[in-house]
DNA sequence: GTCTATAATAGGATAGAC
DNA sequence: GTCTATCCTATTATAGAC
């Protein structure tokens, strides 16, 4: 079979989940209805079942779709020459994470992840990714220099990372809830509250 | 007239905010609907609509219901000897909030409060207050000892409060998404990551 | 104030033509 | 593969009896 119709078809199902994406941002997660991504698709029901068996997967997908990219940011990051600070590799991530219009839709899919149990698992895996990333930075600083930290270096990284990492919900629900939060002030913040 | 009906009538108000806190923590902010509220009361569409105008004003009386009471466990811890560090205010109010069972559903307000402008401003009332009583705290804590902080200790306090009141956001979100997120583990790298 | 019954609508999903 | 039309259920809110 020609490779062309299978390119269209995954092209199409990005096409689909693109609009579902605008409609979370506008909607909600669980605001988002069939209709709605007809509308923002300007396509027909018939074309999107025929890409997702329900509306369930289709969300599914446009979770991992949220989710995924931060993982590039923290990548970019540790390709730079000598290990990061913790305060350093959170102000890498999180001015990534700013930028990108999806980022509005993350708390919306953490808390899908409580009842929804096929995205939890997308959320996991992507955490679990960015920890996992996080973590051998973490123990690449706290060897480089003797002194920074008490006992051995990866004890000290498996304990921290879920906290250093803490403040990326945090920006994000700050800048969800708060009128003025003041986004570069937080950035500037990071080191400050995670120097040593 | 009398005041007991008065009380009465708020008791019965109560009730079916406690009815529906119950069913966004089954189901989800969203993915509640005035027939579940009427089952888990036991009363009727009839009760609910005369202490409510509307579903969404019921809502945001949960969001409130929700939120509301994190505020007496640091009020509590800052009633202690001595200025706590910032790792030590966050061991009582996280600890406080891990087991109250409500603190389920508060990711869920987060998320709700993106869309929902009464539920929104709930939210950053009650954070603004928890917010102002951690900044208290470490201004005292950077003042009682020189040398803890570069600077002013109001000014750092300004720019390091939200930093530190990202454990929060942080802690909830990872235990709701981690299948085996370790709660103990973050409370203990609480006083490690924040300790100076 | 609260109940039962119901109106009015919205939303998910399918059928069949093309 | 996609479109139009439609079925069916779920949901919000109201009306009127008690």
């Amino acid at each position: 079979m020609p490779k062309v119709t299978e390119a269209h078809r995954a092209a199409r199902r990005e096409e689909i989940i693109d609009a579902a994406v605008r409609c979370v941002l506008r909607d909600g997660y669980r605001g988002v209805s069939i209709a709605s991504v007809i509308q923002e698709s300007g396509l027909s029901a018939g074309a999107i079942y025929g890409h997702f068996v329900n509306k369930q997967e289709l969300l599914v997908a446009v979770a991992e779709r949220v989710l995924d990219g931060r993982v590039a940011d923290l990548a970019a990051a540790q390709r730079r020459n000598g290990p990061l600070s913790p305060g350093e590799l959170l102000v890498a991530l999180i001015d990534g994470l700013r930028h990108e219009d999806v980022s509005a839709a993350i708390p919306q899919v953490w808390a899908e992840a409580a009842f929804d149990d096929d995205v939890r698992a997308v959320a996991e895996r992507i955490f679990g990714r960015v920890r996992g990333i996080l973590r051998t930075e973490l123990v690449a600083w706290a060897t480089a220099s003797p002194g920074r930290v008490d006992g051995d270096a990866e004890e000290w990284a498996d304990l921290v990372t879920p906290v250093v990492l803490a403040a990326v919900p945090g920006f994000l629900v700050q800048r969800a809830i708060l009128r003025n939060f003041d986004e570069a002030a937080y950035l500037r913040a990071l080191p400050v509250a995670y120097r040593r």
